[in-house]
DNA sequence: ATCCGGGGCCGTACGCCGTACCGTATGCCC
DNA sequence: GGGCATACGGTACGGCGTACGGCCCCGGAT
């Protein structure tokens, strides 16, 4: 279970393949396989079925070649995991000319990644463990630094600030999803679960063992008509985290220029 | 792969385990099996080895029984990840005397939670999808909704504030935990990983492709010796994110009390 | 024209997994 | 003492990732 990398991975031969640095010469006749024609089977795949059925035999079958034959390009499921993530990154715009400042810049970048996990759930799951090095994914992380560059943070700053935002959209985007994910699996909808789940919860709540969790647990639950909770979560926590980058940032503009010695994260 | 949750979910029958309602009646004679036993045995696998480990054969080697023995009491291996998760939640230290107000107490919980998962590392990866409405997790909810209670919230937004700050710890717990997981699994130290890579990354600086990229990444990994890292966008993180909760908590008190009408997340 | 070596392709098989199915045997109740 | 509910578990099935080794076809050297 799980997509916990394997002991045995070959950095040069993982970066080779995200770089397409030295692509198997291809053979005239044959399926003519490569490392792109797999990536794009496989994440058509994903997005259609979920990453539950990306498997290595299901991702031959679609490209019409023997199961091992994909071992030829690709070491194993980790890798071709990797270079799928990688390719994903690449399909996120990258507008140049956002107007507004950092906030709007930061807040554009937050709503494009929410945007890339609604149009690709699965990339919730696939992503883990170390950053995957990939040309896409140096390109993103460049991309969106130019958002808090020049607003007077330093580098390692700057870096926090990016890791911060974009952790708040992944976990927005999990919660959105789920619902929509469950419903999948389970063939009820989000309103039929919590129904089905009433019961139990009524004992809970007049139990009076669990005041705030009943009271607050419900408002939350009513006040927007379920699947609409997790995009007011995403909405709600953006701005706050903003508001948060946007005190760090009066604070180090307002003294001017003494360079350093400002601990800055006292609270 | 991965720990999606199969169709066929009885809410009842899963209720009914998480809160110990009806446990079978314990035999006399034989290895007297029970869900705690098994949940207990489980987390102890987890602990100790990884999620991976954690199959339902070596959770049933461990307790010294057949296989399908545990099926008697827990519906699948989903079922039991429910409990399990459940179970940590109760490990979670709850005190009520926590002085400084609001961003003391949200801090502290914060703090909880980041221990919790550093202690039982796999939770990162069992938590999926929908709540898990256990009682430990219904009295954790309630508990940490108390550090945010009476400070003009309403109760949608004091659910959204917790659900932010929780978020923040996970997202940071990941990239904590990430970092031991892949030293474990690669045999490789975070620096000697860099340094594998090293070679490429310089390439990439040297290009002047990702300008950005290089020069903040190299500060970032620079600046606190690699490991340090996730630590440091942990706090840094929590600071920025109760300062934006800081900002809404004064606009609310500074209007006394105007009841509703105030949108409050126009950015 | 012939040979040969390398590499794309892939059939088979192994050791895992979760769990369905169904038999066994043991204690409880009447 | 007889019958039955139920805890326990052996076997097996379908699926996974992938190691291994063979086939066969193409390019280049002879």
């Amino acid at each position: 279970m799980s997509n916990e990398r394997k002991g045995k991975i070959d950095p040069a031969r993982s970066l080779a393949i995200l770089w397409r640095t030295r692509e198997p010469t291809s053979r005239s006749a044959g399926p003519g396989l490569s490392v792109d024609r797999i990536v794009r089977a496989a994440i058509e795949i994903a997005d259609a079925e979920g990453i539950d059925a990306l498997t290595m035999r299901r991702v031959s079958e679609a490209l019409g070649v023997g199961t091992m034959s994909v071992y030829t390009y690709v070491p194993g499921k980790a890798e071709l995991l990797d270079v799928m993530v990688d390719t994903l990154y690449g399909e996120i715009r990258r507008p140049v000319d956002v107007p507004g400042g950092w906030r709007a810049r930061l807040e554009q970048a937050a709503r494009e990644n929410l945007e890339l996990y609604r149009v690709h759930p699965w990339l919730l799951r696939a992503e883990t463990s170390r950053p995957v090095l990939g040309p896409n994914m140096l390109a993103k992380y460049d991309y969106e630094l130019g958002a808090v560059a020049g607003i007077g943070l330093d580098d390692v700053e700057m870096d926090a600030v990016l890791t911060l935002v974009l952790g708040h959209v992944k976990s927005a985007a999990r919660a959105v999803l789920d619902v929509a994910d469950l419903e999948r699996e389970t063939g009820m909808t989000d309103g039929q679960w919590w129904q089905s789940h009433a019961p139990w919860l009524e004992r809970f709540m007049k139990s009076g063992s669990y005041p705030m969790a009943s009271r607050v647990g419900s408002a939350a639950g009513e006040a927007h008509g379920a699947a609409y909770g997790p995009e007011y979560a995403f909405e709600f926590g953006l701005q706050r985290v903003l508001d948060g980058v946007a005190v760090i940032v009066a604070k180090r503009s307002a003294t001017a220029e003494p360079d350093r010695s400002d601990p800055a994260d006292a609270g």
